[in-house]
DNA sequence: ATTAATTTTTAGCTATATCTAAATAGTTAC
DNA sequence: GTAACTATTTAGATATAGCTAAAAATTAAT
């Protein structure tokens, strides 16, 4: 079963939107990360539905299926490799690379994406800190480290809380640090370990003892 | 200006068949090399006309213009240094890198393409023997005889093949006679044309059919 | 110089992937 | 529980790229 570029672009959106939570995806989601119309997306939604890769059900959003997710890590995976190999061999900056790797992710064969993995040293994460799913599609958890024990200079991304109390979730979305939210972190008060961070191009102070109940991912 | 893929192909098709001789390029021709149908010619000549890289008058053949011939080196650049890449860096077999070189000719990035170049150094010519265009469409070109048409006890390098279907590299390979081979005629038989030559300290004989498809640079 | 053969083009159809506009289904508000 | 709003689908276009079958132009043969 092969899928188009198209279907495959679709395809991975469609797990990227599965993964940041909600079970099943809607027709609107789809069009805006896609960017294109709701009506494209139902046509292609149809299509994906007949060839098995997702499940579809006029009306109700949509859910990958089990050979829908095989399918996606694959792409994901050699996207992420061709993001390795840009950054590590080329020369390329982090930011650079993206486009770049939309393109080459659609190339067929399975001997070059063996190759390629060989050839860069298996590497376990992409230049941005996400990981890669190896032939059969796992991928290795990201080792995780409290706000207070990073580096100044280290960027990350917040993956989790210690501290789930309501209080605690809403003063992060006040300030804007929700999960998911790439952070970097500017400097570290010796005295008392409070930190000054950078998110969403804004730099926020923290306490030590906030600062060590939010999880990050380094990239 | 820029070329679909399916149009780059047919271009890269045109360009190659006035390479080999002849003026002007017939419908027929082109169906033949691209493996398709006159009908699905005609419309595709008709675009590329339009865009202005070749000159296409109804019924006679089709010329390459000057911006044509720079877009078709560009293509056949990218081409040759991805076989390069795969051959040096991934250590693919050079008679298994066609098809993805096919796949990879059309990525657009010329970031991508400066960098590979970089990479492997500047390579002047392709695992195949053929040369590489630089940025400017320039080729450094080597003065090629076939193996059929040299002269006994004279020797020479094998620089490339004409006929590199997969069957053909594959025999070439298991005999000994790879590219870069250095090698030295031993004897023509008169009555068939068929000849006898010395590769890495073995005696090989040799159809002329066999010999007047692998072209040969003479020390 | 006609006729015959070949080549090339046109016409019309299929499939993918997009769009806009209109219709329909589902959800929310009062 | 109906009206209003939102989300989704359908219908009908456009553009690319291919096909077959038939028409038209060119070339070859007698």
């Amino acid at each position: 079963m092969t899928l188009t570029n198209s279907e495959e672009n679709y395809l991975k959106a469609i797990y990227h939107l599965s993964e940041a939570g909600k079970k099943s995806v809607s027709t609107n989601d789809i069009a805006s990360s896609m960017k294109t119309k709701p009506a494209s997306v139902s046509d292609m939604i149809r299509k994906l539905g007949a060839k098995e890769v997702i499940n579809y059900r006029k009306y109700y959003g949509v859910q990958i299926t089990e050979e829908g997710q095989n399918y996606a890590l694959q792409v994901i995976r050699k996207h992420r490799l061709w993001e390795v190999f840009l950054v590590d061999k080329l020369k390329f900056n982090w930011d650079e690379v993206h486009e770049v790797a939309e393109q080459l992710e659609h190339v067929r064969s399975p001997l070059l994406t063996q190759r390629l993995d060989e050839y860069l040293n298996f590497p376990k994460f992409d230049p941005h800190g996400d990981p890669i799913p190896d032939e059969f599609g796992d991928v290795k958890a990201r080792p995780r480290i409290s706000l207070s024990e990073m580096e100044v200079d280290q960027a990350g991304q917040i993956v989790a809380v210690k501290d789930s109390s309501a209080a605690f979730l809403r003063y992060l979305d006040k300030v804007g640090a929700y999960i998911g939210a790439r952070i970097k972190l500017l400097d570290k008060v010796e005295f008392d370990g409070s930190i000054e961070i950078l998110v969403d191009q804004k730099t926020l102070f923290m306490s030590k003892d906030v600062a060590s109940n939010i999880l990050i991912v380094v990239s």
